[in-house]
DNA sequence: CTCCCAAGGTTGCGGCAGCATTGCGATCTA
DNA sequence: TAGATCGCAATGCTGCCGCAACCTTGGGAG
C-alpha cells in the first residue's frame, strides 16, 4: 500500500513514516501542496494524509482540486484544528475522515483500515444483446443510449430470455417466469406477449429477435 | 435517505430523530440488536447509527453479523465509550466511523455526509438532470442558479428517483425511501406526491419528467 | 407435390387494475 | 394565527392484459 503524507511538522512526519513503514506501508512525504499536486497526478496512492496548516496554504483547499482532477483517493485530515466546527468544515470539505492531533498511531491505523475497507463498487451485471442492454436488477432496458420502456409482462419475458440468450427456454419455464401460481392462464396469452414484444423490438431496430423452437420453447438471438 | 438508529437512550434517540427528520432523513429506531437484525434484512438503509451498550449486548458484535449477511451499509458508532483504545476497537470491528458522546448534531451530519460520499460518487456528488442539479447529500435542489424548494416528502421522492435516473425504481422501493415503518401509508399518498412533484417540475420548466412504468414503478428522465 | 393438422402468430376487444388529479381536514410550523 | 404540508379518499381515465377468433407455418403422410 502506498500513502501520501502531506505534513510540515518534521518530527511528526518522521514518526509517522517510521511507524507506518513498519506496517508495510510505502510512504511519500511532502510538506507543500504544490508538490502534492504534482505527486498525485499519476494517481498511485491508496490513501492521503493531509495536514491543514501548511507553508503554502490551507490543506483543505487541496481536496476539491484533487476531486476535480478525478482522483478518488480517500483523504484523512490530520490537524491540530480539532474544534467541532473545524471538523465539520473538514468533512464537508471532502475529507473522508478527520483526526485531531495529538492522536495515537494505533487510532490512525484503525482509521486507515476503516477508510480502505470501503466496499469496492459492485459492478451491476448487465446483459447486452444486439443493440439492447438489460439490467435485470433495475428492470431497465436501454437501446443504444435511449431507454426502452416495456409493459411489465413483456419485460419479464425479455429478461427471462435474455438471461440465457442463445439458449432455448422451455415454454413452461417462460410461463413460470411471467406468471405466479395464482394467475395461471388458460389461453395463448404468452404467445400474445411474445408477438407484441417482437413488434416492439423490430420497430426499435433492437438487433435481436425472438425465435421459436417448435414444440419446445423460445430463444433470444442477435441478428 | 433512510437511516437505522440503534440506540437505547430514549432521550437521545428522540432528539436525533427530531433533528435528522428536519434534514429530510427517514428514520427507523430500535433499541435492540435483535430487532435491528430483522430490520436490516431488506437492505433498505443508507446508513446505520449504532450504540455500543445496548440492552441485549455489545453493539459492535452486530457489525460482523451484518457484513457476513452481505450488507455493506456504512455504520457509524455513537457511544460514550470514547477512549482511544475503544475507538480503535470500534473501527477495527468494522465501523466506518466512530463518534464519541456527547457530540454536536452538526458534526454527526457532517460525518454522515462524509461516509455517504464514498466511494461510488466521489467524482460526481451532484446529480444533474435537465436544468436541475440535485445534491443528495445536502438534500438541496437548484434550478439554474436559484434554489428549488420542495416539501420534504416530494424532495425524498425526487432524490430517490434522481439517484438512479433513467432507471426504473420499484414502487415499493420508493415507498421505503420516503416512509419509515411507523408511518406506513394506507392510501395513494405516494401518487399524490408524484403528481404534485410533477406539477412543480413542469411549472419550473425543470427539463425533467417523472415517467410511470405501469405495474413496475417510476423513473426520472430528461425531456 | 398436396393435403392436413397441430403449433405458433397476430390482432381487436372488453374488463379492470393501476395511475393521475384534486379537494378537504388534520397537523405542524413559523 | 396564517400558511404550508400531508394523508386520505373520491373521481375519472389510461392502457395492460387475458381472451378468443382467425391467420400462418411447418412437417409428416399419402
Amino acid at each position: 500500500m502506498r500513502l501520501l503524507l502531506i505534513e510540515d511538522e518534521k518530527e511528526l512526519a518522521d514518526a509517522l513514516t517510521a511507524a507506518l513503514s513498519k506496517q508495510g506501508i510505502v510512504i511519500d512525504h511532502t510538506m507543500r501542496l504544490a508538490d502534492a499536486h504534482e505527486l498525485t497526478r499519476q494517481n498511485i496512492y491508496d490513501v492521503i494524509l493531509l495536514d491543514r496548516r501548511l507553508p503554502d496554504g490551507e490543506g483543505l483547499t487541496f481536496i476539491p482540486k484533487l476531486r476535480r482532477a478525478g482522483v478518488a483517493t480517500p483523504i484523512i485530515v490530520l490537524t491540530a484544528l480539532n474544534e467541532p466546527m473545524e471538523r465539520i468544515e473538514g468533512l464537508d470539505g471532502g475529507a473522508d475522515d478527520y483526526l485531531g492531533k495529538p492522536f495515537l498511531i494505533a487510532e490512525l491505523l484503525a482509521r486507515l483500515r476503516a477508510v480502505l475497507r470501503r466496499p469496492a463498487n459492485i459492478v451491476q451485471p448487465c446483459i447486452a444483446v444486439g443493440r439492447i442492454v438489460i439490467d435485470p436488477l433495475h428492470l431497465s432496458v436501454t437501446i443504444g443510449a435511449t431507454p426502452f420502456d416495456l409493459p411489465r409482462r413483456e419485460l419479464l419475458v425479455l429478461v427471462a430470455l435474455a438471461k440465457r440468450k442463445d439458449k432455448t427456454i422451455l415454454r413452461s419455464t417462460l410461463e413460470a417466469a411471467v406468471y405466479n401460481y395464482e394467475e395461471e392462464i388458460q389461453s395463448n396469452a404468452l404467445d400474445a406477449h411474445i408477438s407484441r414484444l417482437r413488434k416492439r423490438l423490430a420497430d426499435a431496430s433492437a438487433g435481436v429477435a425472438v425465435h421459436n423452437i417448435r414444440g419446445v420453447g423460445y430463444l433470444l438471438r442477435e441478428e
